[in-house]
DNA sequence: TGTTTGCGTTTGATATATCAGATTTCAAAT
DNA sequence: ATTTGAAATCTGATATATCAAACGCAAACA
């Protein structure tokens, strides 16, 4: 055992299958709207436009329908289940989620994760004052990540991640506001507090008001662009 | 149109597809622990000896793995993945999901739906007194979906769905308590009045605190016939 | 004219065959 | 004795074939 330790494990990103890559195509049409809900999705047509076997089609269907964003009716056929209803609920679910995953996180934290949690909120800080949107989403995702890694929960976030319908422009976008650049440092150094001084309750309250605080405010952004694109 | 009335539809149970057949058979040995965590599951042998094909076993295993109970590695296998951590998860999200639906429900509940809590309500007290604990499940569940109805929210109801962990026999092992009884009445009644007041946080607050209740205790029921599995 | 029946077409469900990556084995080399 | 590596084998990924249910349309009938 010679220095293993220095060669890092190839990223085995590129051999992805062909069904995880069509589900995420599928999946990305559903929630950009592209595909309308209660349209019907013909198996093999499909497939014969993506140039695949319906092998692989049919498993990313079943991972869809789990998720709840595809229906299937026995011998009939797939068809989409998505509306605006449907967004606000899964916001909500992962309102629920992520601020469970705080709560736990409140109980457990270590003193290091405190630590990196306020050098993130101090570069959120400068990222506000540079306008630096980019590196605030970037942010963002960290910033929660320690929350996670402080719940120790993994199957929580797992399912967390099942719950978010928003794309990165679609989070540029919502950052493009200085308010809302604003809210989001304010809430999350609340988040933070909440965490450090290991109060459960406020966590998972202060958590829940932000994720769907923030979630409508995107909401509200979907809608108004789909009016948009309804009269043209 | 004569007669059609009279005609039940036929319960489609029994054309119900291979693959929804296989995926409820491969779920409850893992949730049950005859699958042990980290198993490997061989698509062929498994197939074989339920004189199935791969295809839809496959499928069953893409809504397994989306549902976090297997993890699949792309040529190499898939894996159970299910642990005495990942069941306590697993409650903690029913418990999230849960308390946000009796939010929305306070927020949205009708008078009629208020009554029908209340009636179902007396029955458990009834049913507390003549200790007819199957009479009491059958309750608790129509009070949760009185609860699921009044909150309007399907996707979360569809989404709780999927974190239930116990059988039939786990909750009838469960109520066989007095104690255990009488707790969930009452919090029951604690849950329904907060609704019926139109107070979400409250609402919220108490059915969280209902479910990981309860939940703790079946938790601790199954660690322990695991334990006496064990001796065994 | 409206309803029903029958058959051909469509299409999802399932089975089988093929392909290719991963693991194992075992002998040759050091 | 240990290592290496190539072939055999296993196994999941994908493609193709087959089966049967549902749909649609038109002919038959009331």
């Amino acid at each position: 055992m010679e220095r293993d330790d220095v060669l890092l494990p190839v990223e085995p990103v590129f051999l992805k299958s062909l069904r995880s890559h069509v589900y995420g195509l599928v999946r990305d049409a559903i929630l950009s709207g592209k595909l309308k809900s209660g349209e019907k999705l013909n198996e093999r047509q499909l497939a014969g436009s993506l140039g695949i076997s319906t092998t692989p089609l049919k498993e990313a269907f079943r991972i869809l329908e789990a998720e709840g964003l595809v229906r299937s009716e026995p011998r009939r056929g797939i068809y989409v289940t998505f509306d605006p209803a449907q967004a606000e609920e899964m916001m909500l679910a992962r309102a629920a989620i992520e601020s469970m995953i705080a709560r736990q996180a409140a109980k457990r934290v270590s003193e290091e994760q405190i630590l990196r949690m306020r050098a993130l909120l101090i570069e959120m800080r400068t990222g506000l004052e540079t306008v630096d949107v980019l590196e605030l989403i970037n942010l963002n995702e960290r910033f929660h990540n320690v929350i996670h890694e402080a719940s120790g929960c993994a199957y929580l976030r797992r399912l967390q991640g099942g719950q978010s319908i928003y794309n990165h422009t679609a989070r540029l976008s919502v950052l493009s506001e200085e308010r809302e650049r604003f809210l989001a440092v304010e809430e999350h150094e609340a988040i933070a507090d909440a965490i450090a001084e290991r109060k459960p309750d406020l966590a998972e309250q202060r958590m829940r008001d932000h994720v769907i605080r923030s979630g409508e405010k995107h909401l509200i952004r979907v809608s108004q662009s789909e009016d948009q694109k309804d009269r043209a």
